[in-house]
DNA sequence: TAGATAATTAGATATTTTTCTAAATATTGC
DNA sequence: GCAATATTTAGAAAAATATCTAATTATCTA
């Protein structure tokens, strides 16, 4: 997992708000963006960012394209952050 | 939880390694400076960020200032990612 | 193939964040 | 109280990020 994009991605609100929206399913960029108060540009840069990320994934359906969230990273920031707290059996993390 | 401090914390490489050399236990600021190349003010604002994420706690002993980490912040944390994927029982999310 | 629609890329600007130096505050020990 | 040490605060400069408008790419449909 690219710890530092994960990481960064995670930190707007807006691009938290988009895997929001992506919890019930997938939805097409147009879709997504129509929730928010921001330009198509704008929106694209942030996809961009969670692609990256790896937090979503993409694929053309004809003219539209469409994200879905990539569950696995999800749990592997998750168990990151687990190994990040000390706890029983767990004093100094893993390597 | 402050969501969005809580991320934005997060997001600093910084900022995650003064976390993790907190995991061992307390350490003093001057302790935890040392092991990175940046001046003091640099380093005091970092602490800054992660008190006002609650990701630390402080407490001053003499001269001294202690940081040690608030381990149930973290834990809010990871639960809060969780919610944020969906899976079996979860497919909406938590309100 | 031309026009319409969906989305991205390019380039510019505004805002936020990180970092620095210098000055200030708190505490210790003489 | 004064000098030394630890840390923070103030203010400025540099770097990164978010957003916008305009232009481009891809696809569909008539």
């Amino acid at each position: 997992m690219k710890q530092q994009e994960v990481f960064k991605a995670m930190a707007d609100p807006t691009r938290r708000a988009i895997l929001k929206r992506l919890q019930g399913g997938a939805l097409t960029a147009g879709e997504i963006g129509a929730a928010f108060d921001i330009t198509p540009a704008s929106l694209s840069h942030h996809f961009a960012v969670l692609k990256q990320a790896d937090l979503v994934r993409t694929e053309r359906r004809g003219q539209f394209i469409v994200y879905s969230l990539n569950s696995t990273v999800f749990e592997d920031l998750a168990r990151m952050l687990m190994d990040l707290f000390p706890s029983k059996g767990n004093v100094g993390g893993k390597k």
